[in-house]
DNA sequence: TTCTGGCACTCGTAGGTTCAGAGTGCCAGG
DNA sequence: CCTGGCACTCTGAACCTACGAGTGCCAGAA
């Protein structure tokens, strides 16, 4: 790779640059004189269409047809985003306003519902934001409730809001002192542990109990065990599909398979799930190994109420998107987000 | 309107009918000929022409440009769906496959999700369900959660299975034997009540507390009535956008605003929040009172546990659809959710 | 009175043709 | 190594034409 980069001195590169950018604004190929007027590259058209056979040689550009202009290839946006493009910060007023935006919410659905419609609106692009997740959760409080003699509710709270909460049937009649003193140890080994190492401090319990009410602690720990385990339950938020309205010229073709992508919430966890756990993720049309999704690009990102991440968030766009930008708001979003959650 | 209708024959009513379903199956304007073939009005084109002439002048249907077929008006379809088509009900195979699609669900959640994708697949459209409204629905157990001093966990569980939580910050520490009292105190008034009654029977509940542990027991109960009046908390979910892409020929000017209001949750709230308590309705076209849906039809209808409507469920599609199949899928799936509710 | 066959007419669409312009590749000279 | 010039290519817009589906109307039949 570097070698291949070697071969592009930094003119060809600037020529590239020029030409992501202005197909991203223009829509429309782009062409050695047009490039030339609009950039002031200091060397004439001829001497830039040398270059862009070279990049066209290279595969990072390529022409609909023989004379019409250059337009990226994947290939093309990927080298532009590692090595051209920088992440355009947002403007202090940009900043304070999602900063307002965000501080209106009231719980975490809330906080989610916003942040995914901000993303939509800032980039004018489809928004995903993944719930935080549980595995990276820790515990807050477990509670046991009786609601009938065989009936008990198990509600689990995590660190960042979450609520989930399942029914357990019991082997036999509960007492409610036996329920209370398993409340009281689950609770004190629990509280403050990540979700998947409670199990592991859970063990022994059983045997802390007579011998006839162990069937319930068993059947109560398995129906809890279940519920921290359930990577099923992630959840996800979409906003901002009326943007795809200005994907492309060639209509239905290039949006519904997006469209069908974008109700698969398999298809959009594992999207998200793919996201580097530092830094930035920029995946570019045929990178992606889903195949209705293959002419768009996806930028993603961790996010956490502290250093570490707890669920990721990103945008759908088409390839031809302005990377920078997009990538400016993705991050500063994301970052709220975690300052938002810390507070809570 | 009778006598509008009167002024229209028997063989006008055929006429119109059969234009309607060509129109539905072809999406293609439809002339006489092609009618007078497809159908056996047992009269020649001209006389069909005649009627379509008169039909025109009614208003029912319309033709795009003069020596073009004719197209139904929202006028047409309204009388197409008022008199002229029944509900088509479900096939056997059909209905055992609703049912057993919707037996897999484990909880509310995935109720609702598996009620909104089959109501997608089944009429190839835009499906949306409301989860099971608060304000409908009664109380099955209030839970009271110490986690720490002074705040306290809320827990609503209503007999459709949702379930709503809130913390509260009490002005004071909180006793454990105070909270277990107030607990039991409200499950004993509370339980199986309409969640908009609840706050009566609560009424005189502070003046049996202790005067120390009086704001304590107001702020929950605050707390309470506001989870109980929560009417912006209705949720609605959605499924088959991808199905707009089979909307019109003109594209991105149709599927635009459809998809903008489609996340508009207060819209669609609204759109079926205006469906009738009893029996399936139909808007049509200009109907909507919402713009972004001129162009599209609506066919909802209300479902719940017993005889009585708890949220409602419908479908958004072109107001060129199939009104008889439509409306006997929504009716089927309506029916079979209610079921489920029931029983769970 | 109501239906029918015939006929002239309209008009949108599909197909073919032309033309201008944008863009290219290449080459010879600075 | 860059540049201006030049011949070439090809798309897209504009225009035209012919076709055919569909109509409205009218005179005659039932």
């Amino acid at each position: 790779m570097a070698g291949e980069i070697r071969q592009l001195d930094d003119r060809k590169l600037a020529v590239l640059r020029a030409i992501v950018q202005d197909y991203v604004g223009t829509e429309e190929p782009v062409g050695s004189k047009a490039l030339v007027e609009r950039h002031n590259l200091g060397v004439s058209p001829a001497t830039v269409r040398n270059d862009m056979a070279a990049l066209e040689e290279e595969g990072y550009i390529h022409q609909p047809h023989t004379s019409a202009g250059r337009i990226p290839t994947d290939k093309g946006y990927r080298l532009f985003v590692d090595k051209l493009a920088e992440i355009k910060p947002m403007s202090a007023p940009e900043r304070r306003a999602i900063r307002h935006f965000l501080d209106g919410a009231v719980d975490l659905d809330d906080t989610v519902a916003r942040t995914v419609r901000l993303l939509a609106q800032l980039t004018r692009q489809v928004a995903v934001v993944q719930y935080p997740s549980l595995s990276r959760s820790t515990v807050r409080h477990i509670e046991l409730v009786a609601l009938a003699p065989t009936k008990v509710m198990l509600v689990l709270i995590t660190n960042t809001g979450r609520v989930e909460q399942r029914m357990v049937d019991c082997p036999g009649t509960v007492g409610e002192t036996v329920l209370a003193d398993l409340r009281a140890r689950i609770n004190a080994r629990a509280a403050g542990q990540r979700l998947p190492d409670v199990p592991g401090f859970l063990e022994e319990l059983p045997a802390m109990f007579e011998q006839a009410d162990r069937p319930t602690v068993t059947t109560v720990l398995a129906t809890l065990f279940e519920a921290l385990a359930e990577q099923n339950e992630e959840r996800i938020m979409l906003a901002g599909t009326a943007n795809l309205t200005r994907f492309g010229h060639d209509f239905p073709l290039t949006i519904q398979p997006v469209l069908e992508a974008l109700e698969e919430q398999v298809v959009l966890l594992r999207l998200l799930g793919e996201t580097a756990d530092a830094g930035m993720t920029v995946r570019i049309g045929r990178e992606i190994a889903y195949e209705g999704l293959n002419s768009t690009s996806v930028v993603s990102v961790g996010y956490g109420s502290g250093d570490e991440s707890v669920a990721k968030l990103g945008v759908i766009g088409p390839t031809r998107m302005d990377y920078p930008g997009t990538m400016g708001a993705v991050r500063a979003v994301a970052r709220y987000v975690g300052q938002i959650l810390a507070e809570s």
